[in-house]
RNA sequence: CGGGAUGUGGCGCAGUUUGGCUAGCGCGCUUGCCUUGGGAGCAAGAGGCCGGGGGUUCAAAUCCCUCCAUCCCGACCA
């Protein structure tokens, strides 16, 4: 293509909305435009990258024997309605209504439809398995979208769900789509790492998160650094094995102390002068089983996942200040478990090795000091609550862990039999006796992994594309388009690539060299051709690497051959 | 959802506190000349319901009310 007919709409300035490096040198780029707050136009560039990484992903699902369908956008409500999560959904669930005033909704994701359409369909053993997968916009109206196309309210995503007999099927199928996904990544070129998850609200047992690693991710990962270990999860599934901290003694008689003003772990280690450690951090959460308090040490921070599982509950929300007051009778900050009548409590195995500790009295500026698990209250559970942080040891092998930023891209789930029970999806097996099918479904974000492979591979001029998934694989710029022996020369050089089937730019339009380069750097092309005065009147050409390496002059008549194996290498 | 900020040609901003006369600047855009190895120069131009609505006033980008949009921060660790 000739850069004079491209639209490519490249900004000098950075528009004030960018916040990342990738929202901002797509909009500088000329590759997205936004139409509403997580909303975006994708331009040529983009849908370019777009349609190489969703070849990426089709060729790695259709070896694995997934099947592509494309399926609908908008989806009934009675399908959400029996899975029982139109009222579970929440806020994030795009509603709309048809002019017979029916109930829709933009699909977020397509367990309903897909289980929908495999119930009617398929119904015995011999048909299973079935993998099916589909790559197209999803829906979530998020909170708050932001970062550009890291978290928008449209997305593209590439959904495969698995069907199975039982769960060693399963356990196949999501072997291979883990597997699939690692090639996947790699093939974009990117740095990632499989993390354990934890399955949240979509339900289901074993998942995996696929994270590229970057400074701008929103998770949290934790990893073992040990190579021979290989442990990582993200930081609310780490298990964090217990540190069985004390400070020793014998117990003393129980006593209040008064602490005015101090309501933080913080104020109170300064007012008391303990370690944050030897403080009952209680945590009180309105459930709908009422009121769970959560213990944990003064210097940990509870883990809202493993106490929601804990305390077995569908909705756990920290209580507020008047919630926290009817309780325990003081306002927030002075929480304790001594005497906490009515409400369960949870306690982390940490909190239980303390002697003498300090906790909230259930009084305004009031603390007790010389608190004893097991002798001033008795949790009716004690487990694990915290959450993860850097230097905890590997609950495999010890080391301590290291913790880094991550984008995820991509999760594989087992779901199980949650939406096959639901929506009555069964098969009969080969003794004749009716079976729920077992499922698994496997997303990867594809908008986003554009932006991840940005915020991984960039400088301060511009894109850095791997070049698999770059727009376009070169561009060829005459210094001066003027000049009748740049020009014929870019031009016959611009005919044997295309010829050779390489997908490259001749930048044609009448700007100063300077302008091209720049906008060669920041659009991000994995290779540059340069003809100018330096080298023309030898026959040779300037190949430059974008993002590091040297300009080097190379014949005319080994250009193609030349640029074929530095895009092999790459 | 809570808090904060912003909304002025395509982009980035000034002007708003202290209402006033043709609403400015840089970039980009158009035309011409000139120039061509890292976002050139000169000249002449085009382009703005000052986010919407309502109000105060002789007079509103500027003051008041209201709505909308966008961005940021937070969403509670007791």
């Amino acid at each position: 293509m000739r850069a004079s007919q491209l639209f490519i709409p490249t900004l000098r300035e950075v528009p004030a909305e960018a916040e990342v490096i990738s929202h901002k040198l797509l909009l500088r780029a000329g590759f997205i435009r936004k139409a509403a707050a997580g909303v975006y136009t994708l331009l040529p560039l983009a849908w370019r990258v777009i349609k190489k990484i969703e070849q990426i992903v089709r060729e790695e699902m259709d070896r694995e024997g997934g099947q592509e369908i494309m399926m609908p956008v908008i989806q009934p409500a009675e399908l959400w309605q029996e899975s029982g999560r139109w009222d579970v959904y929440g806020p994030e669930l795009f509603r709309l209504k048809d002019r017979h005033g029916r109930d829709f909704c933009l699909g977020p994701t397509h367990e309903e439809i897909i289980t929908d359409l495999v119930r009617h369909e398929i119904s015995s053993y011999r048909q299973l398995p079935r993998l099916l997968y589909q790559i197209q916009n999803k829906y979530r109206d998020e909170r708050r979208p932001r970062f550009g196309l890291m978290r928008g309210r449209e997305f593209i995503m590439k959904d495969l769900y698995s069907f199975d007999r039982d769960t060693a099927g399963l356990d196949e199928s999501y072997k291979k789509m883990y597997g699939a996904y690692t090639r996947i990544f790699q093939r974009c070129g990117l740095r990632f790492r499989p993390v354990e998850a934890d399955s949240g609200a979509i339900g289901g047992k074993d998942t995996h998160e696929f994270m590229v690693l970057a400074e701008s991710g929103e998770a949290t990962v934790l990893f073992c650094p040990q190579e021979s270990c290989g442990y990582a999860a993200n930081d609310e599934r780490a298990e964090t094995p217990p540190d069985l901290w004390t400070a020793g003694g014998e117990p003393a008689p129980l006593q209040e102390a008064s602490t005015p003003g101090s309501h933080t772990v913080a104020q109170v280690t300064a007012a008391l002068g303990v370690d944050p450690r030897q403080i009952i951090k209680t945590m009180l959460y309105r459930t709908e089983q009422g009121v769970v308090a959560a213990l944990v040490r003064g210097d940990r921070e509870v883990n809202e996942i493993k106490l929601q599982k804990a305390a077995n509950v569908l909705r756990l929300e920290l209580a507020d200040a008047s919630t926290v007051r009817q309780i325990t009778g003081a306002r927030v900050g002075f929480a304790g478990p001594v005497g906490l009548p009515g409400v369960k409590i949870i306690a982390d195995r940490e909190v239980m090795a303390l002697v003498n500790a300090v906790a909230g009295a259930n009084r305004d500026e009031t603390h007790l000091i010389n608190v004893n698990p097991g002798r001033d209250f008795t949790p009716h559970l004690v487990t694990d609550l915290c959450l993860a942080r850097a230097g905890d040891p590997c609950p495999h092998c010890g080391a301590p862990l290291e913790a880094a930023r991550g984008i995820e891209v991509g999760q594989v789930f087992k779901l199980g039999e949650k939406y096959s029970r639901a929506l009555n999806a069964t098969y009969v097996d080969e003794n004749g006796q009716t079976r729920y099918m077992v499922m698994g479904c496997y997303g990867i974000g594809v908008t986003r992994t554009m932006a991840a492979a940005i915020e991984q591979n960039h400088d301060q001029n511009g894109i850095i594309w791997p070049v698999s998934i770059a727009p376009y694989q070169a561009v060829v710029v005459p210094v001066s388009n003027k000049e009748p022996a740049h020009m014929a020369l870019a031009e016959k050089v611009y005919r044997d690539l295309a010829a050779a089937g390489m997908e490259v730019v001749l930048d044609d339009r009448d700007e100063r060299p300077g302008v091209k380069f720049k906008d060669a750097d920041l659009i991000g092309y994995p290779l540059r051709l340069t003809i100018g005065n330096r080298t023309v009147e030898s026959g040779q050409v300037e190949v430059r690497r974008r993002g590091g390496g040297e300009t080097v002059p190379v014949p005319v008549d080994d250009v193609v051959e030349t640029v074929r194996q530095i895009l092999a290498q790459s």
